[in-house]
DNA sequence: TGATATCGTAACAATGCGTGTTACGGATAA
DNA sequence: TTATCCGTAACACGCATTGTTACGATATCA
């Protein structure tokens, strides 16, 4: 199953501007993604709608923070994106009005509301703050090889 | 995001053979799940390598259970559909190396690995013969009405 | 004013995976 | 020997994210 790498990939880019904490263009974010400036917006562009980030066009624009970054938790940043629920109970829908069918449905449902509430209580106190301090400490235990400048290509 | 259906579709039609509590072809059962025979087979082949159902081929041929419903779990079926994980971490892979990157996936991955790990307790506790009773028990609820024959379509 | 840098967005191809279909070979019972 | 059924290959389809190209709008700088 292919999966939706739009929250992780908001995560990542989302502490690097706080920790650069200046205008970045689309262009220079997309190095940051290893994909293109127009998925970029598009994606920021979610982010921006619900005040997280903002934008300016023109010479010398970009995006930046909003906020600082212990002021953004996952939970934020996931409503942003998907409006509904995280998960998506895989319920079948053959014959609707088959009992047998809702039974197995509602089993479902039930094991997957209570796997997203805990994803949303840990969504909700996890900022992206502790995730910047979280890969402050994994760059202390690997000393730093060659140049380094906050994200790095891996010789793809 | 689309959902793997085989898990709910599973569940549905082993309550129906296991209440039937004969031989099943894939023909019929394919009616049951609004589908086409080889879909049938294919999904119940897996089962079938991890001992839930048997098939016999030839003339009088068909699917069965192996044991009784109370017998089976749904984490039984869950995992005789997929070997790993059931639900997908969604992890970014744009700079590996990037400790903010890893960062991010590892909250991530903490999250969704504690959310499965409710999955499954639920899912190891669940019996079809539970989900039996409670398609029983809605279908007393609401009187049947012209002939109810298990299941039934719905007018698609 | 004109050149340049950026965002905003439409349009369409690529990708991945479960699903739907057709086809055909093998096996079993009447 | 014929009628069923399973087993499996092969290929098209649906659907959502991602990737890409293109172009218009806007803001800054010389």
């Amino acid at each position: 199953m292919k999966t939706d790498g739009r929250l992780a990939r908001m995560l990542h880019v989302l502490v690097h501007m706080g920790l650069l904490d200046g205008r970045e263009t689309s262009e220079r974010i997309a190095l940051m993604l290893n994909t293109n400036p127009v998925v970029v917006r598009r994606t920021l562009g979610a982010l921006r709608d619900h005040g997280i980030v903002e934008s300016e066009g023109g010479r010398g624009g970009g995006w930046k923070l909003t906020r600082s970054l212990d002021q953004v938790t996952v939970l934020d940043v996931q409503r942003a994106l998907t409006a509904g629920t995280i998960l998506t109970t895989p319920v079948s829908r053959d014959h609707p009005s088959c009992p047998v069918e809702r039974a197995a449905n509602s089993v479902l449902e039930e094991a997957y509301a209570a796997a997203e509430k805990q994803l949303i209580a840990k969504y909700g106190v996890t900022t992206l703050a502790q995730i910047a301090e979280h890969a402050k400490a994994r760059r202390w235990q690997r000393p730093r090889r060659e140049t380094d400048s906050g994200h790095n290509d891996d010789g793809a």
